[in-house]
DNA sequence: ATTAAAATTGGACGCTGTTCAATTTCCATA
DNA sequence: TATGGAAATTGAACAGCGTCCAATTTTAAT
């Protein structure tokens, strides 16, 4: 025991937190557990502990990556498209990368933080980065008189999308009878931007 | 031990249930605790887990009884509310009761049941009924032509102001700037009842 | 080489959900 | 009213969890 020099500091973040994100996507928030990380990447517990202060903090830390993972997939899926294409995109894309990674997903809204304690600062800043992505195609299809209105427009339109999204995987729609989730938003989301002055074309 | 006929088997299950949302209130999903729940009560661990078969069917059990107390209460605001004051009072309704219960609100959605596992139909019943009270009341302002699309509308109001909702008690929303969470549910569920042909007065 | 500091461990603690044999109570029948 | 079988309830056991910390080992500086 002791400092042993197998991982510097930094490698043995990026250890813990890669096992602990794979782990997550396996069984989810509920059954993610600190020693079972520690167990795969051959460290105690305590050594998770020491570095991470408590399993929260983890949990937030591994959340803050995927939102990292999330904003970098949807940017390479949106290379290449044109015009209101690409908030299509944005909205497929919720949805997709929702279905793909259900677990890891959920995870970062059903964990909440201890009452009190905020993010810190370079974690806030990873999560913000999904949505300044939408402020930014948002603002692409604003009159210039209404670019003013992205921002807060953006963050309204993602909530709207989440809050399909939500529904779809948690079974509330399908406990409704809702069989079109992806459908139903995509049609909101131009409703919204067309009340709102965007540029879309006809129907 | 043995059958102690200190309460009948309904009375039982009513006492659990009280104790249980009591306790839910009171620290969240995270921190509830069958054990605690068999404490309060004066049982053992033993008969609720006899009776509910495990603690995810008991946090069903708790959250579906969230959702009749949230749809009575949705009622209760509404008596008296003429045209689209109903439809405002809705939305508010859904924050102001997930502000004011906010363990027993995240509890319903951050609880995902174990793959497979569906709700009971009673319990899905209970569920669907503040849907079905938007349901009616989205039908009653859309014109008789567009009566159809009352359910599906319905559902995606509510997710709409769900994922705003959402966004709001999480903290993603105090994350990325947004200060008025109410009023940009509000507005959306304007512009949407309107593109769909909704009759609402001009603002 | 010595020493102070930092990292890592393993074990303890109290908690959790789940299971089940043993016990107690109830109800129906004789 | 006595009795037997069925149902309810318990308490203890189990494995796992997060958290904590004294003890140990390694590192880095002197």
């Amino acid at each position: 025991m002791g400092r042993r020099s197998d991982h510097s500091r930094a490698e043995l973040e990026a250890l813990i937190l890669d096992a602990g994100q794979a782990l997550m996507a396996e069984v989810g928030l509920a059954r993610f557990s600190a020693r079972e990380v520690a167990k795969r990447i051959g460290y105690s517990v305590g050594t998770i502990m020491h570095m991470f202060g408590g399993i929260d903090p983890l949990v937030m830390a591994i959340n803050s990556r995927t939102f990292l993972l999330w904003a970098d997939w949807l940017e390479h899926r949106l290379s290449g498209l044109r015009g209101q294409e690409r908030i299509e995109a944005l909205v497929r894309g919720y949805f997709e990368f929702a279905e793909g990674h259900p677990n890891l997903w959920a995870a970062i809204y059903a964990h909440r933080l201890p009452e009190g304690t905020g993010l810190p600062e370079p974690l806030a800043d990873q999560r913000a980065r999904l949505t300044a992505i939408v402020t930014r195609e948002v603002s692409a299809i604003l009159a210039e008189e209404r670019q003013e209105d992205a921002p807060s427009l953006a963050r309204s339109l993602v909530a709207t999308v989440h809050g399909h999204c939500s529904f779809a995987l948690g079974g509330s729609f399908a406990l409704l009878g809702e069989t079109e989730p992806l459908a139903l938003a995509l049609r909101r989301v131009d409703e919204i931007l067309r009340a709102n002055g965007a540029a879309l074309a006809e129907f």
